[in-house]
DNA sequence: AGCTTGTCGTGACACCTGTCATGGTCACGT
DNA sequence: ACGTGACCATGACAGGTGTCACGACAAGCT
């Protein structure tokens, strides 16, 4: 019996997941939670073997969650099933020690073949977002370039990017140029637009 | 027995929403699309008494699909059940003839419940949300206003906007002007920001 | 007929942006 | 010790952007 651990923010998507996976014979639902939060402390309860992971949830998000679970109850392998199939939130997701990634977009079959593959050890990638993920590589902005284009996705001027980061308004004006010029756009919009799109920026 | 057509992009997402429902006693799933434009005719094959759609979804969007199949099958009644709980969103979804608005984020228990009054010709909207389209009133955007922040959205110049829309650059630069006053914002970026959370403009 | 509103256009102006040159500090690996 | 690269900053400049004033036309309303 395979324990699981579900987390996804729309209670509809949750509970459905649940249903389908309570259908399986070898599966059992142990605990299902709504925030990133909460996952750390529901994982220590209820001992899960396999913990499924959104990627964007209120509190802290799918990837910060898979961390500090990783660290809390080392025994339950984490498997993101999540919405966006962006190839950076794949890497960033095997960094924070997740043993699978799935969009939401697979076969509703694959997924208890993909929970039975993590947890007996084996690692489970989707074909397709492996492949974009590497043709594409890693992000190619620095971490501050990454700040001020993570400050500048609200849509505010220079000045107010410069204000929250406590930053010169040239320091930000070169950073954004610079990140533009990564991305191959030709506004901050559109930097902003490639790099959400490829999952350079953090989960909003 | 009420019969149900569902359609949801996200594979997962149907199939474990289909299981769901499958569960109670009443209700029959007879049809699963993934794409807007596959719902009329799927609904004209399998007759549903309810239809379940997703407003992002490939092909066309669901609040013109609900529109198609109002015209196309009008025993069918539609249930719109989306992730994101934009005000806007649910004036189009009851202008294009829907009788339900629901987002995920809802117990699961309620969807059936949500189902079975749509289906007895009861409306059923979100309460939340509906306070919010109340105090938020209609778009406050004309048309062509719409139009100008819609081809913003990308990010490219009031050049490439002026191309695209066969205008002239002033012209877009007064709609933009009007549009961002509206809005309260202060640049184009934080207007179509602030556009798009309110559901003024379509889904994409 | 008058009035209002939305649409489209021009021209002008202050301001913001994107880019570049330049220079400094700090951490890193060789 | 030295080179490299990220980071921060300043200053300057061309060009894009947001705003305003003004005009013109069509559609709808009183």
């Amino acid at each position: 019996m395979i324990r699981l651990l579900i987390a996804d923010d729309q209670a509809l998507v949750r509970g459905a997941l649940a249903a389908l996976l309570q259908l399986e014979d070898d599966l059992e639902v142990v605990a299902e939670v709504a925030r990133g939060d909460e996952v750390v402390d529901a994982a220590r309860e209820s001992k899960p073997d396999v913990a499924l992971l959104d990627v964007e949830m209120p509190g802290i998000d799918g990837l910060a969650a898979a961390r500090l679970l990783r660290d809390a109850v080392p025994t339950c392998r984490v498997l993101m099933v999540t919405t966006f199939g962006r190839p950076g939130y794949l890497k960033q997701a095997m960094a924070a020690g997740a043993s699978g990634f799935v969009v939401k977009d697979t076969p509703a079959r694959q997924l208890a073949d993909a929970v039975r593959r993590v947890h007996s050890g084996l690692r489970v990638v989707d074909p397709t977002l492996a492949a974009e993920s590497l043709t594409q590589g890693d992000s190619p902005l620095t971490d501050r370039e990454a700040d001020v284009l993570q400050a500048a996705r609200s849509g505010g001027t220079v000045a107010a990017i410069a204000a929250t980061l406590f930053l010169s308004e040239g320091t930000v004006r070169n950073h954004l140029s610079s990140a533009i010029g990564k991305t191959g756009a030709r506004t901050r919009a559109e930097a902003v637009r490639v790099a959400v799109d490829n999952g350079w920026l953090l989960p909003h």
